[in-house]
DNA sequence: GCACTGTATTTCGCTGCCGAAATTTCGGCA
DNA sequence: TGCCGAAATTTCGGCAGCGAAATACAGTGC
């Protein structure tokens, strides 16, 4: 992946030592070393900005998956009723297979746990047969709010060691490469 | 958070901040304008930052999943080899677990497969007999390369977007990050 | 030697997700 | 009105991942 032909620039980072600096070198600067061999030619800062947010999204959805627990609740629980929550506690399954990017027979499954633990209500639609409206309780409405918390809490602390303006940076460089993707299609 | 909400294009509301110098917004720009209310007290820059790293992991693996496919390999069937490669074609299910960030569980399963279909050969090892060596076979060492270039064109083009030094930017930033997430626990 | 603790891997049971097909309803159009 | 393609949702069959327990072996202290 992120093989880059000639480029010769003006950061002559020698590979076998990028670091940051302090010298200290994380898990993915150890992956690339030992890859360098095997595919040369490869952009190391490409690879290593798709490892790494490879690497703190699946950390976070443990995170969640594990600080949520606390509260009685599974990753895909929160995250469905927080869906439902910010579309202002009713949508139909087909705005939540959107919002999760989920395939419709796996919203089906999350809502059959969900009115079985009676933090939402099925009922069909009046206006369009065809649809369900979905409902957040009050149970379930208090579920979430109260694992809301510490959810946040992770991302704060590992954002948190950079500097604000860093962040900026840091979102504003994202906000960059997610325009080159949401503009294709 | 991070990951979730409201597909529809929403009206334009404005953030002063949420854009960049060509005054462009991207999908998490207004995502985060819809929580905004919900939410305050919310930080702009780490919600941001989180949400377009989940989105794009998650964007990059579906084309890798669907690219890799006309190889005839499913995109964790790929990993798996392309870990095994880069350790230069034989390993142990333990080492594998840890680049992959598995269960020791679903690595055997995954192992299971490969076997079956000729990709690599697992035989106990006489060192320590606790152990198991996976070796790449030659077929599993030509599906990968053939699968390999597929899978690193997304990233270029994404990635290429940013300039030499902003995607150096981008991943000293991230270390700093990953080197929080991968220090305490 | 022997018990004990720790490590590597597999097995088992369960859950969630997905793709595809089926079902019901909607909306347009003849 | 009657037909037909499209849309919303569910059902079905199958697969991959996980946690926990089981198995086999290694290394250490006595």
């Amino acid at each position: 992946m992120a093989e880059h032909p000639p480029e010769q620039p003006t950061a002559p980072r020698d590979r076998t030592g990028s670091r940051d600096r302090t010298g200290a070198r994380d898990w993915t600067d150890g992956h690339l070393d030992r890859w360098q061999p095997v595919l040369p030619g490869l952009d190391p800062d490409i690879e290593a900005s798709v490892t790494r947010m490879s690497r703190l999204t699946r950390h976070l959805g443990r995170v969640r998956e594990q600080g949520v627990a606390d509260y009685g609740l599974h990753k895909h629980e929160f995250d469905t009723l927080h869906v439902l929550a910010g579309r202002g506690g009713h949508a139909a399954p087909s705005d939540l297979r959107a919002d999760l990017n989920l395939a419709p027979a796996s919203v089906t499954g999350r809502l059959e746990t969900l009115e079985r633990r009676g933090f939402v209500l099925r009922t069909p639609s009046t206006e369009d047969r065809r649809k369900v409206d979905i409902v957040l309780t009050e149970a379930g409405r208090a579920a979430w709010q109260e694992a809301l918390d510490v959810v946040g809490r992770e991302e704060r602390r590992l954002l948190g060691v950079l500097s604000e303006e860093e962040r900026r940076t840091l979102a504003d460089l994202l906000r960059k490469v997610m325009l080159a993707q949401e503009g294709e299609r």
